[in-house]
RNA sequence: GGAUCAGUAGCUCAGCUGGAUAGAGCAUCCGCCUUCUAAGCGGACGGUCGUGAGUUCGAAUCUCACCUGAUCCA
């Protein structure tokens, strides 16, 4: 049901046409205040048409109006305020909740369609970040979103296992490493290698000859050289997925960079045929001036292929794989150009499914104000924050439930639901400097206040015992009520927004607003009293309980029974 | 130099397509566990919404200029 578009029909029936109800509906807005009622249109709009003080018009049209199915209709200045009928309108959100659960809010906007996600992307044999964090978190909850929106995501971690750093990896290797050192702990052996390779070719240029034959070697199909980089690829996914487990995330697909060799040759020739390489410095360049974008340079002096001419090659491949409806892209925001760029291309190429390209960037994770970097040493390992905040949660468990029972699962899910949650908690696009306090915090508007909320809720259940609630008829006369109530009812907008703005922060802020109203509501109303409205009461709870843990789940985060 | 994004309370941020006295959390101070988990609830303190113009009945929100910061640019 569409409160606000009742809204809008009771007050264009009364209008004599000046204004349709489309127009009506996307004037009329929520009042900042409850006591102002749950709707209010302004009626500032109709001022000069009709000659009057917008207060006037108010207190005539209020008197026009049928107020049966309101609770009351009443002008205030230059406002109508809409109360909307508490009794239907609480029972029905409770029916619906109850009888949907876990289904609540689903909708089949994408029918189907495919939606695959380019996400986390890390760099063979270097550590995980925080700012990879962004990029995994950031596209799950994504996909988790879409899905609720009835399209089909695909999580691709497009993976940088490409590029001329393996030839210094592979000298590197073979000059210092050993096979049971990289197996020990592949990650940072590797790294361990790469940086001192960097180390001494300031000393020895001629080891940066040295790699680059080897990742000529490489190129070429070399026996040794593709099995080292086999291997160090497939060690580095092996710790990789030992933080994805941890975060609980799982992909569709790992084909990253080194997939898309063998199919820039055919990207070049589409070029080609179709006119839109340009020389320009020696180099192959599509222009894109008309897009008031600098050119994309295809073909280096040498011959050698660029960054965007392989995504070009995967952009079509996933169009050819999946048939996309839309295709998105989870990289940070200092990537903006690039992409502007390759869709401008793919344009140019005639495809018209580069409209349904979207970058969704997010801003950069700082350290003391710098950007991160490996080589100056301003790293923030992502593995050791989630272990931190475990170790943390662990702590205030033991200090505050020590008698629960999986402590150590509850403690991971709110150490990393904790992490999840800071990350989504605001719009993408904002940078933040990070600061492990803030991170792992567990107070305020964080994930484990969500959680401890739902816990508290299930808790009530449990003490209700097994007596079943009836998801009919629940009115709820306690005032407290209302808040927790409207809430629950904008759910499925919440979910659709998130979908159309690709915007995690916006079901992040909806938990964080339906867990304080009903923190509030738990603090005043003893829901466990035995009275006439028991049943209804409980059925809030229940209702509540199902859409914060369906909530957090869209974000990724798990929800513990107790805590 | 060009482009993009940002500038709201001490700190971190909300503020929907311009609208009713600018809102949260953290921090500080003060209350509330013989009622269902105090990881909670309530209260106090705290802001010339970067600056200056403009559009409008009405601007934190739209336009322009400037200042500051970040990022990108074979």
């Amino acid at each position: 049901m569409d409160y606000k578009q009742q809204v809008a029909q009771t007050i264009s029936s009364v209008l004599d046409g000046q204004l349709s109800v489309e127009d009506v509906y996307t004037k009329i807005e929520v009042p900042k205040e409850t006591k102002m009622g749950d709707y209010a249109f302004p009626a500032f709009a109709l001022a000069k048409t009709m000659h009057k003080a917008p207060q006037m018009i108010a207190q005539e049209l209020v008197e026009k109006i049928d107020q049966a199915g309101f609770e009351k209709v009443e002008p205030a200045g230059p406002y109508i305020n809409f109360f909307l009928d508490k009794k239907v309108f609480g029972s029905n959100v409770i029916k619906t909740v109850l009888s949907e659960k876990e289904q609540y809010g689903q909708n089949e906007d994408g029918k189907g369609g495919q939606v695959p996600i380019d996400m986390s992307s890390p760099n063979i044999a270097k550590p995980i970040s925080m700012g990879h964090l962004r990029s995994t978190v950031i596209g799950n909850s994504l996909s988790l979103i879409m899905n609720k929106n009835g399209y089909k995501s695909v999580k691709i971690n497009h993976l940088g296992d490409w590029g001329t750093q393996f030839g210094k990896l592979i000298t590197a290797y073979k000059l210092w490493g050993s096979e049971e050192e990289v197996k020990a702990d592949p990650i940072n052996k590797l790294l361990e290698y790469y940086v001192r390779f960097h180390q001494e070719d300031q000393e020895k240029p001629e080891l940066d000859d040295i790699a680059r034959d080897w990742f000529k070697k490489l190129e070429d199909g070399d026996e040794e050289a593709t099995e080292l980089w086999k291997w160090f690829r497939s060690e580095s996914l092996k710790s990789f997925k030992q933080i994805y487990d941890k975060l609980g995330i799982t992909f569709d697909s790992y084909k990253g960079e080194a997939f898309y060799n063998d199919k820039m040759d055919e990207v070049v020739s589409m070029l080609e045929d179709r006119n839109l390489l340009k020389e320009s410095r020696g180099a192959q360049v599509v222009d894109l001036e008309k897009y008031n974008l600098n050119p994309a340079l295809i073909k280096k002096t040498d011959g050698a292929t660029l960054y965007i001419t392989r995504d070009l090659a995967a952009a079509i491949y996933r169009y050819r794989t999946y048939d996309f409806v839309q295709s998105l892209y989870v990289v940070g925001a200092e990537q903006i150009n690039h992409f502007k760029q390759l869709k401008a291309v793919l344009k140019e190429m005639g495809f018209d499914w580069s409209d349904d390209i979207h970058h969704v960037p997010f801003g950069l994770i700082t350290l003391n104000g710098k950007k991160l970097s490996t080589r100056s040493g301003r790293v923030v390992l992502l593995d050791e924050v989630l272990d931190d905040a475990i170790k943390l949660a662990q702590t205030q468990i033991d200090e505050k439930n020590p008698d629960l029972k999986n402590a150590d699962k509850v403690a991971h899910q709110v150490g990393v639901g904790a992490v999840i949650f800071h990350d989504l908690k605001n719009e993408r696009t904002n940078s933040f400097d990070f600061n492990l306090e803030e991170v792992v915090r567990f107070e305020g508007e964080t994930g484990p206040y969500v959680q401890y909320t739902r816990a508290r809720a299930e808790s009530i259940l449990r003490k209700a015992g097994d007596a079943s609630i009836n998801a009919e008829d629940n009115v709820i006369s306690d005032p407290q009520a209302w808040e927790t109530l409207k809430a629950l009812e904008s759910f499925p907008n919440v979910v659709k927004k998130a979908a159309a703005q690709y915007e995690p922060s916006v079901i992040a802020k909806f938990a964080l607003h339906l867990a304080k109203s009903f923190n509030k509501y738990y603090a005043n109303s003893k829901i466990l009293a035995d009275d006439a409205e028991k049943n209804a009461r409980l059925a809030l709870v229940q209702s509540v309980s199902v859409v914060l843990k369906e909530a957090l789940r869209l974000l990724g985060v798990e929800a513990p029974e107790e805590m």
